[in-house]
DNA sequence: ACAGTGCTATGACTTGAGGTCAGATTATGG
DNA sequence: CCATAATCTGACCTCAAGTCATAGCACTGT
């Protein structure tokens, strides 16, 4: 039986890993990749130039992610993957309840930006700045993986009876990603690229008066009503 | 006197005008790029196809455009002027007020695409589909021309007291600019881009009930208050 | 140790698109 | 009907994405 068992068991895979040294350069490429995109924009962004930096040749990339919109996807997986979800706040903060947790998310933007703005470009790019076909990849996987935990806050916001009820809950999703996402890259934007969202001078200083009519304006459209 | 000022007068440039025949085939040029752009989509869109459509030469694109991105921003300013503003709306539903108003539009919009999906694809293309330099021309261009008319309609919702005074008429028109975009391209990409979106069939019965839903969310967020 | 076996890396090569320009062509003015 | 300036042309250039045969490398079993 071992005799027998030895010479046609062993089921044609060797190693199911496959992915010992791979990872690691594909790591390698990815981060060189985002920081090339972030600065250059997708379409000024070189394949050659990507592979210099790293000291490899232009094909090996090619043989990692297919082509230049594949690298890109990965880059920016990677980028939206690092952000934190709405839910990473402090407890006290969740606490506050879930109007606080957006106030906390919106004026941490800055800061956060302020930190690393490499990601939050390249997130960028992938709402607005590459071709159609990408988008739909994006918006793919923004659905599957709800990277900020949009469904599971907006649970929260209901089981606390913060959140009106007689909406589909997709609706509210819907409505908080849309212009969560707007009002944060009209915030980033005057910072990372003035002028191209919104104009008007002395922002800085309205900043954090247009967070509390922002929060106002969204309490109104999807809380429920607390006021007279 | 006569004499003297026409040897005189001739002012150096001979024919002011400098554009008789070159407006006709500027506006070929661009009616057939914008075909090109809507059915290929920006980067996929050919000049050389677009020259031998026309049986011209693609130099002669690049003489009235400058570059492809040139074009484009013509062709997108072409399709979005012809795009009709809220106010144009029947007096009738003028009447009936700002949300009224909208509540027309945005039944009317699928109605609109099936006569002409072409400037509605362009438009989706330049909101989401070319490079961040053009998104920041194009962006320019909707502040400096209002191209809805979303400035004059919030002044008609204020003046009517339908709409909230203790916020930034700016605030206003950036709210409805960005929802009223968002939501029509989720309605758009349904049909023109299955799946850019948001997920989940049945979608064509369920658009009024998601309209009224909407414009009950946004009357909430920006409207005077009037229900208990 | 060593040979065998498949991943992985390479870089010269191909493809194909945007963009250029000197010269031909055409319209306008006298 | 010639002079002049605008326009058009298409061969040409540049350059970046993408390909592929080959070389190299790491790991496994004997």
């Amino acid at each position: 039986m071992g005799g027998i068992s030895s010479i046609v068991s062993p089921p044609r895979y060797r190693r199911m890993p496959q992915r010992p040294r791979s990872e690691g350069k594909r790591a390698k490429i990815v981060d060189a990749a985002m920081r090339h995109f972030a600065e250059q924009g997708y379409q000024a962004a070189r394949m050659g130039d990507i592979a210099s930096a790293l000291g490899i040749a232009k094909g090996s990339i090619f043989q990692h992610f297919g082509s230049k919109d594949g690298l890109f996807f990965e880059v920016y997986k990677k980028a939206v993957r690092s952000f934190p979800r709405y839910l990473d706040a402090p407890a006290e903060v969740c606490e506050a309840g879930f109007f606080e947790v957006l106030r906390y998310w919106l004026a941490r933007t800055e800061h956060l930006l302020h930190e690393d703005w490499i990601p939050y470009r390249v997130s960028l790019l992938g709402n607005y700045g590459t071709d159609l076909s990408l988008k739909r990849e994006i918006n793919r996987f923004l659905l599957a993986e709800d990277p900020y935990g949009t469904v599971p806050f907006v649970r929260f916001g209901l089981e606390r009876e913060e959140l009106r009820r007689d909406l589909d809950q997709e609706m509210i999703v819907s409505i908080l990603d849309w212009t969560m996402e707007r009002f944060q890259d009209a915030l980033l934007t005057e910072e990372l690229d003035p002028g191209l969202f919104r104009r008007q001078g002395n922002v800085m200083e309205k900043k954090e008066a247009r967070i509390a009519q922002f929060l106002d304006v969204l309490r109104r459209a999807i809380g429920t009503e607390r006021r007279g």
